[in-house]
DNA sequence: CTGTTAGCGCTTTCAC
DNA sequence: GTGAAAGCGCTAACAG
């Protein structure tokens, strides 16, 4: 059934009824009462493509992620998308997933009022414009990395890494320890060398390894760290990810060494499994919930021209659980 | 701009445009050349709420998960989510993502083709009745349970998940193992009992646990197994979710048991997780990306009207790594 | 093979 | 406060 005949049925202009049914202010509130009853009872709702057509909107979000990147483990992507979807409902929007693996001819792109575009160690400027076509659809880059240039109607989240991993150098400091390992993801560009030294700790590129995304890679990463003679070996290692971070705590009990006791291990994110593992991770978190909130604000004012671009930095904090203890006494110095 | 316009510029009619646009075989070669040629260089696309309208079709698939199941670990869910998303696009839709944790006005139910609903413990026959609108839009249920009675233009993907816990307890048994302990998810309805029967190993009440869904839950579960007496603790503990079978291992390890020396651990579904774990789970597999084809498949080919509502099932396999091993030579009678 | 035109089902002016 | 009618931008049936 469409809205001319529902309209007939109740003998009132489709004029009406669709203004009853968009509660506009200019219907009579018996009018809307009854329109509303007898759209229950005779089961009728609107046509949404029709209403897309005539309004423009979609009320889709597209969530767009790359394939393969080094923060996103599932974990994260789920509990982001978890917060996207509670806050995008909140304000009458679906989202539509992009996981990023198959690519689409730009033919037949769907219709969003908005893109959430997750950044990855690769993607690029050109990417970001291509998927908002060049700045006609508003979208939130979410990233770890401050732009280096901004898209037209396009705004930022930044995860400001840095602020939680100096917190958590500072207390590793405090903790005693020399030195440090870092398993890093494929994210070329930080400076942890830089803010190690900031606080007192020496990172020198031997005890920085590239690992990648695994549980795997980051147990071998922590292996190649701790198999190291003891005078050189880290007592601390900082992980890029939780999912790195739990690979080095395998690695570490594979060695039969004892965390905190001889080796202390600090994670990043904080997902779920952070407080999971044993013992739980010490770890940088990224308070998913807010970003995911912080993202869809940005958008959905954006959306209803309600505001520009803007940038928006979170910071991430230190949670201190049971993997980070004082420096081995043999190793103090 | 819009067809119209960029027809007049081509000084083409629209009908001809369009036809060019849909790949119609009444236009000339030179013609639909022509008009691709144009439209990228005038960088024209169609407006796909206008298409949406006169064709009927929007190319969306809603993907409906409950919030909270047992069997759904973010990781089950993501991989499911790729493999639907890799399928759907190779058949020209997208994925509109529902977590379920947000509960919607039935008015602005968002224009979909139709559903893939990820059945929980507590997904009822009306709750799929009304997600699809009495049957009005195609759906295909993934659940792991028959169904018992079939809801109109709606396929099933039935995970049989008997198939795999008999190999799996065929080779329990095969290794020597006579107490079986059962770690349990919400879903109240299985007959584990009966199987272990089926291959001599004896469950009792006592040795089953209703542990839930997380990790942690697993740990406990596990741990309430594990302190038992010698004499009548478990030396296999089989696992719902490869998750609690990781919480398992945890706790295994926190006794001071070798894995699989002093207790075995098997668990299900075989998500990354499980190879990664130490030791490597011993696992049931479920071949996600073949559900997720196989669920895709059923539903485009309905959408199509190529076929109606069908039910496929889908077995189990058992997956050996080293967390299964031969039962401890004091527990052999 | 191409042009013309009638919908698709709604929203939204514009009258009254 | 309500009704009538003009779009929204496309597809598809119908002529030619």
């Amino acid at each position: 059934m469409n809205i001319t005949e529902f309209a007939k049925r109740l003998n009132l202009s489709i004029g009406t009824v669709s203004r009853a049914l968009n509660d506009r202010p200019e219907v009579s509130a018996e009018t809307r009462q009854y329109v509303l009853e007898k759209a229950e009872l005779l089961g009728f709702s609107r046509n949404p493509n029709a209403r897309h057509l005539a309004t423009g909107r979609t009320h889709l979000i597209q969530l767009e992620c790359p394939y393969n990147t080094q923060i996103l483990s599932d974990q994260y992507l789920v509990e982001l998308a978890r917060g996207l979807e509670t806050t995008a409902g909140a304000h009458g929007f679906d989202l539509l997933l992009h996981l990023g693996n198959h690519n689409k001819s730009k033919a037949d792109v769907p219709a969003v009022d908005g893109l959430i575009i997750v950044a990855g160690a690769e993607t690029t400027l050109s990417d970001i414009k291509s998927l908002t076509a060049y700045g006609h659809t508003p979208a939130v880059v979410i990233s770890d990395t401050y732009p280096t240039e901004l898209a037209a109607s396009t705004s930022y989240v930044q995860i400001d890494v840095q602020s939680g991993v100096r917190d958590a150098l500072k207390q590793i400091a405090a903790m005693g320890h020399k030195r440090l390992g870092y398993i890093r993801s494929d994210n070329p560009s930080d400076n942890m060398t830089d803010l190690a030294a900031g606080v007192g700790l020496v990172l020198t590129p031997e005890l920085i390894i590239q690992a990648g995304v695994s549980q795997q890679q980051g147990y071998n990463a922590a292996l190649q760290l701790l198999n190291r003679p003891r005078e050189s070996r880290p007592t601390v290692l900082l992980s890029r990810t939780d999912i790195l971070a739990a690979g080095a705590v395998q690695a570490a009990q594979h060695l039969g060494l004892r965390i905190p006791a001889d080796v202390s291990i600090v994670g990043h994110d904080d997902i779920d499994l952070a407080a999971l593992v044993s013992p739980p991770l010490t770890t940088i978190s990224i308070d998913l919930p807010s970003v995911a909130r912080t993202a869809m604000e940005l958008l959905t004012d954006m959306i209803a021209e309600r505001s520009g671009p803007a940038i928006r930095v979170l910071t991430t904090t230190l949670i201190v659980r049971g993997s980070l203890g004082r420096v081995p006494v043999l190793d103090q110095r």
